[in-house]
RNA sequence: GGCGGCGUAGCUCAGUGGCUAGAGCAACUGAUUCAUAAUCAGUGAGUCAUGGGUUCGAGUCCCAUCGCCGCCA
């Protein structure tokens, strides 16, 4: 039997899952369905990273030991995937001891092959991005911090003797690598970038640190804690059993495809294999790195606070109505966005009308012709010998697309056939058939709608494990789905009782739908102080702005409004202004003339009931209380703020 | 700053230099009534971001500009 081993990654737990996790690990069980259901031998990894000093602080912010933190938080991520349905075979912890001692034993053929030293790092460490930052990479605030490029978040200086991997030794074998293997990265543009850094030259890579110690200990130096990432690339070997189990580990290895965000390509495409190649193993077959989700047009992000909770979609909507969209909607490899809209877009259309329904009217044939029981089919005619050829069809582009991880366009092809169906169950018109009394003719058009639409969930199986499931049950069909592989036609049992039951999939009304992450929006607002705190932006950001002084020279309230005034505004240079702000309630206009106050000069203009304002002036707030920011000293209009 | 990508119908996107630029969804029209107002058929005068250029011919190649994004520094 062929065996495919498929991983995400693991995921570290300094935070709660969100949506780009379970989308990383939907798809990574939507493929491991699908090798499954072909007949492969397969196993799908999935975990949680817990080491580093991130993790640390996170447990000294919550007062809590790491360990306890990590328990807790891995607990999570492994309810969330018993909820979403996920078949993987093993959850790695990197605290196992297991898996602690495998890093060791990694670590220690790497000092034995001679590609560990010590040496002396001196530099900047971002304690949020757990990365080290050379001097000419990282930014300087005006008032001379150093921040990091990433983040731009403060950094700290650290001075520590550490072990180096000679990574850069590895420089020529990986390009080989590269040049001989065109499909190890993917898609083509991630794998250019990799190919950039390496023709650019790598540099050796600490992998030590002694400044915390929650890690594993180096194996020759215990005072040294292994760098989280070296740590946390070795789950892939050590979850199955590498230095432990050699028959298990032979078995799976290498990893036919380790399934990663875009993010963290460069640990994947490049330092993963160079360790690999240190230790004399083979390289995985492949790395497929995704895009990145955005939700509702949000980026995601857990600093942001607005990461959103998969299970609400779940209970919601359902597992297979997730799965599916995820698949079909946002193109695999590429960045995406996850918008309720066009995911009760896609229930309406895709599965509610086109599946669902589909399965539905012809059940329900079945039920007043035949007394619910699947008639036999009779002689067949060209049209039916037309719907069965496409099914072939479709067949061969489903395997191609699906091996080659081409998920979005296997739904497609799944859809256009399932178009077909209706198509074919409209032109033979079985409606009329019943009518006229033409018994045989009516069997074998309804045969054939339910043999394609079982068919049809055959293949959806790995994408909608519930409904595809539910089509069986309906059809009282016991047969292993493998035959409908196998087999040509006629793979169907005739003479079953069919359920009539409720419809596959609930329409949901577009236009007067509650979204969740609406919801969660208003939280949002009222957590915001909160969040403003937490939401750093750069210098260069903040320069943007431009805020100048500006005098009131008028001001009127605006008909039909309650809280808008219109201001005309001397900003000097500028020139003047119509503004138009929402103080009315705190402010009459005759007092606010003459006043100097703070606006946002590079505003776009923008249109408030009808009126351009071309600015924004600036106040403080708080509950009902609102005042207007003046200047302390006198200064001329259109004095610049900085 | 360097390198790269993207910008195509209302929306999401396809489009090896060459007949009148496509698909799905939405919209509209017709058919139909077995079904969840469903399905089937038909309907697109889109500056293919902008401005140049190469070519007999460019969404497709080249240059510049604008906007968005990625990787690296």
């Amino acid at each position: 039997m062929k065996k495919y081993y498929i991983t995400t990654p693991i995921y570290y737990v300094n935070s709660e899952p969100h949506i780009g996790s379970a989308y990383t690990t939907i798809i990574g069980d939507i493929i491991a369905r699908y090798k499954r259901l072909i007949g492969y031998d397969v196993f799908y990894l999935t975990g949680t990273d817990e080491h580093g000093q991130k993790i640390l602080q996170a447990a000294r912010e919550k007062g809590k030991d790491p360990q306890e933190l990590c328990d807790e938080l891995s607990e999570k991520f492994k309810k969330l995937w018993e909820d979403l349905n996920i078949t993987n075979d093993y959850f790695i912890r990197t605290t196992d001891p297991k898996h602690m001692e495998t890093v060791q034993l990694f670590v220690s053929k790497m000092l034995e092959n001679g590609d560990i030293y010590k040496g002396i790092y001196k530099g900047w460490y971002c304690v949020p991005c757990e990365t080290y930052w050379n001097e000419d990479e990282i930014n300087i605030t005006e008032d001379g911090e150093h921040v990091c490029p990433s983040c731009g978040r403060p950094l700290n200086f650290v001075e520590e003797e550490n072990y180096f991997f000679r990574l850069s030794k590895y420089t020529q074998p990986l390009l080989e690598h590269f040049k001989n293997n065109p499909d190890f990265v993917e898609p083509e543009f991630r794998r250019n970038e990799m190919l950039k850094i390496l023709e650019g030259g790598l540099k050796d890579l600490s992998i030590t640190r002694t400044t915390f110690n929650w890690g594993i200990p180096m194996p020759n130096d215990p005072k040294h804690v292994i760098y989280v990432w070296v740590d946390a690339l070795i789950n892939y070997i050590s979850a199955i059993g590498y230095g432990r189990d050699e028959q298990t580990f032979n078995k799976w290895w290498p990893a036919d495809v380790h399934l990663i965000g875009k993010e963290i390509n460069r640990f994947h495409s490049i330092i993963w294999p160079a360790m690999l190649m240190s230790v004399g193993l083979p390289l995985p077959k492949k790395i497929f790195a995704h895009g990145w989700l955005t939700v509702n047009g949000q980026k995601i992000s857990k600093s942001l606070g607005n990461a959103i909770d998969p299970r609400e979609f779940v209970k919601k909507y359902g597992n297979d109505v997730i799965r599916y969209y995820l698949t079909r909607d946002i193109v695999f490899g590429k960045d995406g966005d996850f918008s309720e809209e066009n995911l009760v877009q896609r229930l309406n259309s895709d599965l509610a009308n086109d599946y669902g329904n589909l399965l539905h009217r012809t059940v329900a044939m079945v039920v007043k012709n035949f007394d619910s029981i699947i008639p036999e089919p009779q002689e067949s005619l060209e049209i039916d010998n037309i719907l069965i050829e496409k099914f072939e069809k479709l067949l061969k582009k489903y395997y191609e697309y699906m091996d080659s991880y081409k998920l979005t366009n296997a739904l497609e092809e799944i859809w256009a056939y399932i178009g077909e169906i209706n198509k074919y169950f409209d032109e033979n018109k079985p409606w009329i058939l019943a009518k006229e009394g033409n018994k045989k003719r009516l069997a074998s058009v309804l045969y054939n709608t339910l043999e394609a639409i079982l068919r049809v969930a055959t293949l959806l199986m790995p994408f909608m494990p519930d409904s595809s499931n539910e089509v069986y049950k309906r059809l009282s069909q016991n047969i292993n789905p493998e035959e409908v592989f196998e087999k040509k036609w006629n793979v169907l049992k005739p003479k079953e009782k069919v359920i009539h039951g409720r419809p596959l999939f609930n329409k949901i009304d577009l236009k007067n739908f509650e979204k969740i992450a609406t919801r969660k929006e208003e939280q949002k607002v009222q957590n915001k102080s909160v969040e403003e705190n937490v939401a750093l932006i750069s210098f260069d950001d903040f320069k943007k702005i431009d805020l100048r002084v500006a005098e009131i020279l008028e001001a009127e309230k605006i008909k039909k409004s309650e809280k808008l005034i219109k201001l005309i505004i001397n900003l000097g240079e500028l020139g003047k202004r119509q503004i138009v702000a929402g103080i009315a309630k705190y402010y009459e206009p005759e007092k606010l003339i003459g006043k100097k106050i703070v606006v946002v000069a590079n505003l776009k203009p923008a249109k408030l009931m009808g009126v351009e304002s071309q600015g924004m002036l600036l106040a403080a707030k708080i509950n009902d209380k609102l005042t207007l920011l003046t200047v302390d000293d006198d200064i001329e209009p259109g004095a610049k703020i900085s």
